[in-house]
DNA sequence: CATCTGACGACCG
DNA sequence: GCGGTCGCCAGAT
């Protein structure tokens, strides 16, 4: 199983935005849910630029284990993320991905026929 | 080949 | 809210 259209969509979230393994998974239609998402994390590639800390549990949990966990907290809290522990506060920081990329045409786009 | 092991999450007490 | 159980499934042993 390749992990890279995970850490493609990974590299998607913005600085100071964060998203849970569970909409990961449900975003990429990943075979076994959360969990696959959470094996494909942890199998992140180093020094590719991949923020991997900005993936976590649901209702913001980090939910990896030290030292890591230690690390993703000061690196979320380096971009502005508020935590309270090592939780994120969902409402402000939880990323809600696009879905159609950004237009750069101003014409109006053609509807697609039912 | 048999088991174990998670960077998960839904459920239940 | 917290801890235990269970389904999940690719790798590791």
């Amino acid at each position: 199983m390749s992990w890279d259209p995970v850490y493609r969509y990974v590299q998607r979230i913005p600085r100071g935005r964060v998203l849970t393994y569970g909409s990961l998974a449900k975003a990429l239609r990943l075979p076994g849910g959360a969990r696959t998402a959470g094996r494909a994390m942890a199998a992140t590639p180093s020094g590719k630029g991949i923020p991997w800390h900005r993936v976590l549990g649901e209702r913001g949990k980090v939910l990896i284990r030290e030292p890591y966990a230690s690390l993703q907290r000061k690196l979320l809290e380096s971009e502005g993320v508020t935590m309270v522990g090592f939780r994120v506060d969902l409402k402000r920081h939880l990323w809600k991905p696009p879905r159609k990329i950004a237009v750069k045409s101003k014409a109006p786009r053609k509807r697609i026929q039912k």
